[in-house]
DNA sequence: GCGCATGGATTACATGCGTAATCCGTGGAT
DNA sequence: ATCCACGGATTACGCATGTAATCCATGCGC
């Protein structure tokens, strides 16, 4: 119906489509109104306003556009993981040089990460060392 | 002598710019050629670019800039590890809604994390459990 | 002394982004 | 039948960004 879910390069995604994609993501899809409704009191922004972001996320390909009546529904057309996994390649690189030691270690030091987070990075580290040796 | 050098948070450095004051962080100052001659190879930027960017990155408050002889040595006016923070805070809050351990867990899953990461990422576990501890 | 390479200052210019407003058509409320 | 609120389409608009080019002064090589 829509494009092929996916191909190798996820559209880019601005701080502010982030948002509303995130909305859509966590359900499923969404109308504008859903999406406005959800968003309002978290943020100021004006329905048109969020009219515009998912325009652009259509035009570039982040939503696949369906008419629901005469409005329209719109889905995710790009995998969550997959846009995480480029922002998080991206921005290791642009500021730590693609290392990803520096940046938790930064963040461990400066800032408060809760005992439950240091829990379940031990889990994810558990796992990640079970597989390198597997 | 001309413009004061300040700003009082850290000024909002976008990538390009991250490029350059990486070089800049790295070797301690430098002038206009130095760092052209350090960018080129590894980039297809002209020595206007990386002037530009310098001269935006001194606007903004992020170099300081000392005349020597008729040229500029420029040196970060901002910290390093805070500007990093600064970064790390908002993409997590921008992708992973502030979650460092989805973070990180996407990229185990999905990428080669070397042993050595790994490794380091535990004794920077270990220090943080400690503190935590303590 | 002269011309050139080089650096600072100024200017350029298409996109992208944040943040909407306006215009238009229509389904619902009255 | 009317009028309005709401959604889509189009347009706005200033600032940031990436990527330079042009203009100007000058120290250096010859």
């Amino acid at each position: 119906m829509a494009r092929r879910p996916e191909a190798p390069p996820a559209p880019k995604i601005s701080d502010a489509e982030w948002t509303v994609m995130k909305v859509l993501w966590e359900r499923g899809s969404g109308t504008l109104s859903e999406v406005v409704k959800e968003l309002e009191g978290r943020l100021h922004w004006k329905p048109r306003t969020v009219q515009s972001l998912i325009r652009r996320l259509s035009d570039k390909g982040a939503l696949a556009v369906e008419a629901v009546g005469r409005e329209f529904r719109y889905t995710p057309a790009v995998d969550q993981n997959h846009c995480q996994l480029e922002e998080s390649r991206s921005f290791l690189d642009r500021v730590f040089n693609g290392r990803l030691t520096p940046f938790v270690a930064g963040l461990m030091e400066r800032e408060e990460v809760s005992k439950d987070d240091l829990a379940a990075l031990r889990e994810v580290l558990a796992e990640a060392e079970k597989k390198l040796k597997k």
